[in-house]
RNA sequence: GCUGAAGUGGUGGAAUUGGUAGACACGUUGGACUUAAAAUCCAAUGUCCAUUAGGACGUACGGGUUCAAGUCCCGUCUUCAGUACCA
């Protein structure tokens, strides 16, 4: 009987799913395990040997843990609304949806023939109006909430509410805009409907308020920065602009502390946390008002500036103070003699974006205002400049400048010739600012001379707030999220607009599919997309969605143009996975379910999702916590990035100006131009098949009359690691991988390559040798005449074996180190077949440590022993520690700490008769030559080191 | 710059608390089987010296601790990733 991997991995695939094998139960007495990959995005060009890496770890481990007696939930879904479907849309003219259907459809065959134990029945779209509607249900819930400070949750916007009417807003310490003016009860209860709305937006966990974006208006859409190159968009190089847009925003800045604290509760990476915590960018210190100096005695408009820093103690330092270009305070404090300055300046600016701002760091510039403020202790006035490496995005937009303390303000201060104080005892500032927090001994500074960092600090907030000057404050790099997008493929926001002001659509009437629309491009007016509907009006007498010329703003409105990012419908869809499906109208899951979970025991994924999608899912779980929805405060327990797999291009090289290949071994000196080409021509010593590459229509003509320079009868190619990607030549799909070699295979072997997380090159050539295991595996059970296990008692050597296995195996899935685990089952197996196992008391359990690694395989051998469970419900074998016992060790013996030879001794020896019998052996005396050994070191059962 | 990860044969990598560096594979070379090829099997394979026996050197580099260092400490270099005028 062969081992015939085709069909056996398709006859499990169909019984798997047949049998429902992997469906997981919502009640179980067994413990809960839940394994999620992260949420896929069904790409148009399929999967490549890349895309299953962490679907493979995350699978071994799934399955591992039903060996062990969990009950595992291991979903899988699709990320489905998204940018490329939108773009293939508007080339093309094909609805999203029908494209997004066939990639899913694909991207499933893919995954189905690796054999992945997914729980299929619970699958997720957030393209789906089921899924969709509870994503705008949340979003209603965060529209209807305000984070209150004193309770440190969020709550309903009611208790807001019924405060204001009850005692006005003053005793509410509330995260909210900064611009708030305090109102008395009376006051509010007087407010029209819409002054109240527009206050209550203030403080509403997602709100409306204008942002500044990058605007390409020949895109009509609005740019991320990294869209952005050399200041036009990176598709097509068109201006782009800043510019105000009325957008949502997320106010995730009230839980920026949450989020940095939940980070010591959870089982991630070092570096992710550490991203993170750069995200989230707290820092301590105190914000500090410095007055403006009137120009004239006449001016009465009086100015203040308010700054944030983390050197309070610096204050008497402060020799200028800097204000971002942008600062509203720019035009209304500059001097009209540098007003013409101060202009150009800021127009030049304007033209540079934030990026290209912060990514110029050498050229320092900057403006005077000629206006001067006052130090809030000395009283001198300080020069009020403008500069660029101000920005106004950050902290209030203007900084004290402390030259002597801070490198930027120093390098500024040489620049522009400021005067450079000196507020430290004994150091030296001619050369550079002394920003170091250590041994910082103040000086020059009245009240503050002598003392140290902290107890200056300490001081100069309590002088600060004697003279309402200042307070000690803590700042957050984080800042709050814009939820809008201008485009068609992404979930509808349940809001329409009632005198301009939003109006959330009741929960009962959702969900709002989405509108169709003639083309997926922004309207001539520059509205998005959603503005070519012509269905798109919401009427408040039959809530439903009518036609817009029936807008009469009464009792029907125009609903929100903007769809929502692709970070929403993926910030919560790892509870969605806990409902079964045919649970799932009521609520977005049930109590019970969301109960029986709690939350992700290991998400396995990318780590380019370290700030995004890990951060936003991470403020929707909490905010859902706070209001009840849920009662978990973290999404992820555990979570492991997966490297990536690199492609290994390869290269042939033409001779300048000719038609003429040479063989990589022949181009030493001569001018050659290397060009890529496809993989699949390449052998496992790197030779070429250049007939196949000929007669490749892909390329054309280019290499059919070439001219090929051989070495030693072959053409040689050049290799080269880098990202697997299309136009290189180097990708390499599991189809094939799977038809000539099988998914089991391909399983092993991406495991094979190396540690999980690491990045690690893809060579076809290597999978020979895991192919070549499984081949052997199999023989170890079945020749020619069937089944070849028998019920023979084990030897002694084979028992140790198997248990060696059974011990190194666990310990390497228990952290995650598969490729180990796959090394260990070749030596096992070479083992075995070595020594003619055919016991079943063996080889059976063997099957039961290869199956989460290899299912296909281990679970037609399974069946071929006469089991008719899946293997995926069996017991994991039990170490014994009696089979490994030793009676004897081969100890090394090292001369100075290095090994000269071997010799087995027994285990049980004492140290005394070990350095007997060493001393006294032929290769110790020749090894001397005569010399007395000064020492002899005996480390029982690991080593023996004779010194001298 | 800062933060994090890493640097081991021709290649991917192993060495879990300091204790035989290079497991397991790929590739290469030689051999068996075959008319031949494929498949399979056997052997060798870190570098250098030596006919052998054996020896020297070897985990990015330079120091150190230790009977013993890939592993611990100090310094340097390189690569990758993230982040950045963050006040």
């Amino acid at each position: 009987m062969k081992y015939d991997f085709n069909q056996i991995e398709k006859k499990w695939q169909d019984h798997w799913a047949k049998n429902e094998t992997f469906k997981a139960e919502n009640k179980s007495d067994k413990p809960k395990y839940y394994v999620l990959d992260m949420f896929p995005y069904p790409s148009g060009a399929g999967l490549h040997v890349g895309h299953p890496l962490g679907y493979i770890a995350s699978d071994i481990y799934a399955r591992y843990k039903r060996h062990k007696g969990f009950n595992v939930l291991h979903p899988q879904g699709y990320d489905s609304f998204g940018l490329p479907a939108e773009q293939y849309a508007i080339q093309t003219g094909q609805h999203p949806a029908v494209t997004t259907e066939e990639n899913i459809k694909t991207y499933r065959r893919q995954l189905d023939q690796i054999g992945f134990s997914f729980d299929w029945s619970r699958e997720v779209r957030t393209s789906d109006p089921n899924y969709y509607k509870w994503t705008q249900w949340i979003f209603i819930q965060l529209f209807e909430s305000w984070y209150n400070n004193d309770s440190n949750k969020a709550e309903h916007i009611e208790t807001l509410v019924r405060t204001f009417a009850s005692e006005g807003n003053s005793n509410i310490n509330a995260i909210c805009d900064d611009n708030i003016e305090i109102f008395s009860a009376e006051a509010w209860n007087n407010y029209s409907s819409e002054e109240q709305q527009e206050i209550l937006l203030k403080y509403r966990l997602t709100y409306l308020a204008e942002t500044e974006v990058n605007w390409c208006p020949a895109l009509g859409t609005v740019l991320a920065n990294d869209e952005i190159v050399n200041g036009v968009s990176e598709r097509g190089g068109h201006t782009v602009v800043r510019k105000k847009m009325t957008q949502w925003s997320m106010r995730i800045s009230a839980y920026a502390e949450r989020l940095l604290q939940g980070l010591d509760t959870v089982d991630w990476t070092d570096s992710l946390k550490e991203s993170q915590r750069n995200w989230i960018g707290k820092s301590v210190g105190a914000s500090v008002t410095f007055n403006v100096i009137p120009a004239t005695t006449s001016d009465e408009e009086s100015h203040k500036i308010d700054v944030f820093t983390t050197r309070p103690d610096t204050i008497f330092g402060v020799s200028f103070m800097t204000l971002a270009p942008e600062h509203e305070l720019v035009s209304k404090i500059t001097t009209s003699e540098q007003k013409a300055e101060v202009e150009a300046y800021i127009e030049k600016t304007a033209k540079r974006s934030e990026r290209d701002r912060m990514a110029d760091v050498k050229t320092i510039s900057g403006v005077f205002t000629g206006a001067y403020a006052e130090h809030p202790f000395s009283k001198e006035p300080i020069p009020i400049w403008i500069g660029d490496y101000v920005l106004a995005s950050y902290g209030t937009g203007a900084v004290m400048a402390v030259p002597c303390g801070d490198q930027r303000d120093y390098d500024f201060a040489k620049h522009f010739n400021i005067d450079i104080p000196n507020i430290f005892d004994n150091v030296d500032i001619s050369e550079e600012a002394y920003a170091s927090k250590d041994n910082v001994k103040i000086a020059n500074s009245d009240f503050l001379d002598g003392m140290n960092l902290k107890k200056a600090t300490k001081r100069v907030i309590f002088e600060l707030e004697k003279l309402g000057q200042g307070l000690g404050k803590t700042n957050y790099r984080l800042r709050d999220a814009v939820f809008s997008r201008q485009r068609y493929w992404g979930e509808p926001f349940p809001v329409y607009y009632v005198n301009g002001m939003p109006q959330m659509i009741d929960a009962e009437h959702l969900p709002i599919h989405l509108p169709e629309v003639e083309k997926y491009l922004p309207t001539e007016e520059g509205e998005p997309p959603l503005g070519r509907a012509d269905v798109w009006a919401w009427c408040t007498e039959t809530n439903s969605v009518v036609s817009n010329d029936k807008i009469n703003n009464t009792t029907i409105h125009p609903l929100e143009l903007n769809t929502m990012p692709g970070w929403a419908g993926s910030s919560w869809y790892f509870f969605r996975y806990m409902e079964e499906a045919s649970n799932r109208d009521d609520f977005f899951a049930s109590e019970e379910a969301l109960n029986y979970w709690e939350n992700v025991d290991l998400y396995i994924g990318g780590s380019e999702h370290a700030t995004g999608h890990l951060l936003y899912s991470r403020f929707w779980v909490k905010f859902l916590k706070d209001r009840g929805f849920v009662n978990v405060e973290e999404p992820f327990k555990k979570l492991i990035n997966q490297g990536m797999i690199l492609g290994t291009s390869a290269f042939v090289y033409r001779e300048e100006g000719t038609n003429t290949y040479l063989s990589e071994g022949l181009i030493k000196d001569k001018n050659v131009v290397p060009i890529h080409v496809k993989v699949q021509y390449v052998n496992a010593s790197d030779e070429l098949d250049i007939e196949g590459l000929k007669n490749d229509g892909e390329f054309g003509e280019e290499f059919k009359n070439a001219e090929f320079i051989l070495e030693d009868g072959v053409y040689k190619v050049g290799r080269e690691v880098e990202k697997m990607s299309k136009s290189k030549y180097n990708v390499v799909n599991p189809d094939s991988i799977c038809e000539d070699y099988g998914a089991d295979s391909l399983r092993l072997y991406e495991m094979f390559l190396g540690p999980l997380e690491q990045y690690k090159p893809w060579k076809t050539s290597g999978i020979s040798g895991v192919h070549g295991f499984l081949k052997k595996l199999w023989k170890l059970y079945v020749d020619d005449n069937g089944l070849k296990v028998d019920n023979s008692e084990p030897s002694k050597d084979s028992l140790k074996t198997l248990h060696k296995t059974i011990k190194k195996v666990e310990e390497d899935i228990e952290s995650f180190s598969f490729n180990t685990s796959v090394s260990t089952f070749m030596i096992a197996v070479n083992e075995l077949t070595s020594q003619k196992c055919a016991s079943k008391e063996i080889l059976e359990p063997l099957l039961i440590l290869i199956s989460p690694y290899a299912p296909h395989i281990a679970e037609e051998l399974w069946s071929l022993l006469g089991n008719n469970e899946s293997i995926s419900t069996a017991t994991f074998p039990v170490f014994e520690e009696k089979h490994l016992v030793e009676s004897s060790k081969t100890y090394p013996i090292s001369f100075n700490g290095k090994m000269r030879f071997t010799l087995e001794l027994p285990l049980d020896m004492s140290k005394e008769d070990i350095e007997k019998t060493v001393m006294a052996h032929e290769k110790t005396i020749a090894q001397l030559e005569g010399r007395t050994p000064k020492k002899v070191i005996i480390v029982p059962g690991k080593i023996v080191n004779i010194v001298g």
